[in-house]
RNA sequence: GAGCCCGUAGCUCAGCGGUAGAGCAGCGGACUUUUAAUCCGUGGGUCCUGGGUUCGAAUCCCAGCGGGCUCACCA
């Protein structure tokens, strides 16, 4: 059965009426939406353009707070304006309580007949439902119970909600619903509006510690004519005044490397990444990634301030330095330990990537200590795969994991002492890698020995090795600095800070597959229904 | 990409071969300090979609769509 239509609105709301589609209501939403146009037929707006709101439900809450002592258990006299959704509604007969949420948090309504009217309570209660904004002037007492309310003089409809919130107790769960309205699912869940706040809150000290140390944020292209960066596959997309196909960024490196080339020292971007990747609980095709740089400083200098910064940021978004994740309790006060990766493997499968530097013996090796790699993996992926599986989980505490093997880093700079050694490392908290860092190659010729190398591994079927960028080398030919650079997965920092297992839950509108039904069922009108 | 699990009212869920259910929300009523208010009454369904088995399918089987988890690739 459809429902009232859009067309009829539109004619209500003295506009042209739409022609060719109407949306079919379910009964809640048709019950809502005829409350609209009745209220129209009064000559009420259901979406005024103003509110008249002189408090915040905090704001409010403080005021009475302040004041309380003053009024020796009587009205407070002056006269606030509090506006939000409704979130609850308990209807007495004579009086009505409501409480609203707005941005700041929640505060009670109580209509009384012989405050407000006979007329305007009749009037809530058969205009005013679960959801909708309203805004409400009266003034705040305390009541029997104890909470702190507004007794409200006069109230206004601010915006109707025509679909009725999730269920009050439970809430919104379905996991599907959650990421597709995410809006739904903000308005439901306290939870996940905290988690979003944490992360803003994250950010910010991010940028707040960085700049303080006197480093500059930049912008640097997203859509690029090469990638690089990093071992990954790209989306691609055609960029049709250049006539040419662009990539989407997999990494914000090469770029930043070159400003420091330009003479900035100290540089950081934090945006977005794309990588043409699987999705999993720690993996988002599109992520949040924070870079920087600093010349005149190598990767231990790097750990310094980045155990400084994480340190920082918990203090700063969660006010303490001790997180639990996945029940793991971490406190994350520097310094942290340094443990090499050569040492670490050693430890936990008695196996020296030094020594064994034949393919089939490694591969045997792993094997034998139950690995699951295969006999055509590669040396430097049998060695990730080993650091994943034996050492990874055993660093619940932070931990810088350093000193990687030259072949598992192609922008690193060889160890001074053994050329077969690069200066990187990976912080791991509650055994997830939430970063990587190194001393920058700057030698320009080597640089372009690991890109052909990069290349040959492409040409035997690698296809995350990283093109050649003749540019970067072109860059690299005029000199860059001794520099440390590091990056950081903002996502996966935030899925930390929160105790969040699924990085889709730190992502506002995470990506997933189109539905073929939609949200809304729009009907076409027939031709005779638009003309009557 | 593979394996396992899930899809029932606006929301949260039960039902798992024999007339489609509960709570919240809705609608009607009672109640002037409630707190998941309470009490009485009541409407609401493409049981994800399409096939099949069966006298009979929400339930069993097959396929598809969407989602989750675990793998695999990756940060």
């Amino acid at each position: 059965m459809p429902g009232i239509t859009a067309q009829r609105s539109e004619r209500l709301a003295g506009r042209e009426p739409l022609p060719l589609f109407e949306i079919e209501l379910n009964e809640q939403q048709r019950q809502r939406q005829r409350k609209v146009e009745e209220l129209r037929r009064l000559g009420i707006d259901p979406y005024p353009p103003r509110s008249h709101r002189t408090h915040t439900a905090r704001q409010a809450l403080d005021r009475f707070a302040e004041i309380e002592p003053t009024l020796d258990g009587e009205l407070d006299p002056e006269e606030i304006v509090v506006a939000g959704r409704v979130t609850a509604l308990r209807d007495m007969g004579k009086s009505v309580f409501a409480h609203i949420r707005d941005g700041s948090g929640a505060i009670q309504l109580y209509l009384r007949r012989d405050v407000v009217t006979d007329d305007a309570l009749a009037h809530f209660k058969r205009f005013i439902d679960l959801g909708d904004f309203i805004e409400a002037a009266g003034h705040l007492f305390r009541t029997r119970t104890g909470e702190v309310t507004v007794e409200v003089r006069r109230f206004q409809l601010l915006a109707k909600a025509v679909n009725p919130p999730p269920e009050k107790w439970h809430g919104l769960t379905d996991v599907e619903t959650r990421y597709r309205q995410r809006y739904a699912d903000l308005m439901a869940n306290e939870e996940t509006r905290r988690i979003f706040v944490i992360r803003a809150n994250a950010i910010r000290a991010i940028r707040r510690f960085l700049d303080e140390r006197g480093f500059l944020e930049v912008e640097t292209p997203i859509l690029q004519p090469l990638y690089g960066g990093a071992a990954a596959k790209p989306f691609t997309t055609y960029y049709n005044a250049l006539d040419q196909t662009f990539y989407l960024r997999i990494a914000d490196e090469l770029y930043l490397k070159r400003l420091l080339v330009g003479g900035y020292e100290r540089v950081y971007e934090i945006s977005k990444d794309f990588r043409n990747e699987g999705i999993d609980a720690r993996h988002s095709p599109e992520f949040t990634m924070l870079e920087f740089y600093m010349a005149y400083a190598d990767y231990r200098d790097v750990m310094e301030l980045v155990e400084q910064m994480l340190a920082f940021v918990a203090e700063e978004a969660l006010g303490t330095r001790q997180i639990t994740f996945a029940g793991h309790t971490v406190d994350l006060t520097p310094p942290w330990p340094r443990v090499s990766l050569r040492q670490a493997l050693i430890d936990t499968t008695g196996i020296d990537f030094l020594e064994v530097t034949d393919q089939r013996e490694l591969y045997e090796r792993a094997r034998a200590l139950g690995a699951d790699v295969a006999p055509d993996t590669v040396w430097p992926r049998i060695i990730d795969e080993l650091l994943k599986t034996f050492v990874r989980p055993t660093l619940i505490q932070p931990t810088f994991l350093i000193d990687y093997p030259v072949e598992l880093s192609p922008l690193a700079k060889r160890s001074p002492e053994d050329p077969r050694i690069v200066e990187r490392f990976q912080p791991f908290i509650a055994a997830m890698e939430v970063g990587n860092a190194f001393t920058e190659l700057n030698d320009p010729m080597d640089q372009l020995s690991r890109f052909l190398q990069q290349a040959r591994d492409r040409a035997a079927g690698d296809d995350e090795a990283m093109p050649i960028d003749d540019d970067f080398i072109n860059a690299l030919m005029y000199g860059m600095p001794p520099t440390g650079g590091f990056g950081l997965g903002i996502d996966r920092l935030t899925m930390l800070l929160t105790d969040q297992q699924n990085i889709r839950e730190v992502i506002l509108f995470p990506h997933l597959r189109s539905k073929p039904t939609p949200i809304l069922n729009l009907v076409p009108r027939s031709a005779d229904e638009r003309d009557q």
